[in-house]
DNA sequence: ATTACTGCAAAGCATTTGCAAATGC
DNA sequence: GCATTTGCAAATGCTTTGCAGTAAT
């Protein structure tokens, strides 16, 4: 647990010390480890990260001082999934898309056709007639997801 | 185009009688061919598939008289989503989902976690705000979907 | 010390693609 | 006859996994 965190944006530094913790207890809870990898990856997916893929992350974290493998992205980013820190989006035809959803309240996408940007947006009147939807089938909700797909302001306009 | 129909129960028989017109003016809007694949490819969606997959259908076809190759099955797929006859459901982490969405109103999704089953529920409210939030971003909605993850009644009993 | 985790490279799986042969236009 | 489509099998791309070595408890 030696990990360098000095040099990170003030802003990052905060979310993870945050987030890290929750992490930590969430592991320990499941006789989990607390390892560094572990903290590399979060500390990454905090950083300048929105929505990012898990093998961009990956390809961050190949090389430099604080290399995890490809492997362990994938494995820590399904923990952490688990643990609540981060939400997938599997929408789209390509890959996984990942947010984090620490500090990050519940939203939904609008996905843009042309230039694949994601735009959040929330709802409140939509989340209560998803309660109400499921309470009809008595379905018990553990997650939803809301994905507009479309084209987006910007791209409008540059089409005329 | 000798593809024998007269085996397939009536209702059946029906949706393709009416859906397959539409797709046929679709491929020569586009310039395409009108093939005898396409039009297999097409009956098998509408037979006796509520939810599939890509792989179950092409397995399908995979032998009898009536063969179509995976990558055709895949090939034709795609275009019959392009031409609004299917749809697609990316969200769970296995494979791609389809539907056929003719004589099929719009309608969203729950999916148990437990046993896998799809729920579909509509609900236009949801959809009158989902249309309010698209303007309000300036977001010119082409499609969406809405995905419900949890546990259905029947697992919930089950479970005790 | 014991057991879990990591890295690596290899395997898996759904889907896509290149190319020669077949088919629709 | 010409261009598109098909079948096949090989390739692709994301993700998972087996295993030997390494680190956490």
């Amino acid at each position: 647990m030696s990990f360098d965190e000095q040099e990170l944006p003030e802003e990052v530094r905060q979310s993870v010390e945050e987030a890290w913790p929750l992490f930590v207890e969430f592991l320990k809870k499941k006789d989990a480890r607390v390892t560094q990898a572990r903290k590399i990856v979060l500390t990454q997916v905090f950083s300048r990260h929105d929505h990012f893929c898990a093998d961009d992350l990956a390809a961050e974290l190949s090389s430099g001082m604080n290399h995890v493998s490809r492997g362990t992205v994938y494995r820590t980013l399904a923990l952490m999934e688990e643990a609540g820190l981060v939400r997938v989006i599997r929408d789209t035809d390509v890959h996984a898309h990942y947010e984090h959803t620490f500090n990050h309240p519940h939203h939904e996408h609008m996905i843009c056709d042309k230039c694949g940007q994601f735009i959040e947006f929330a709802d409140d009147e939509i989340m209560v007639l998803i309660e109400q939807a499921c309470k009809e089938h008595e379905f018990e909700e553990r997650n939803h997801r809301i994905v507009i797909f479309g084209t987006c302001a910007a791209c409008k306009a540059k089409e005329g």
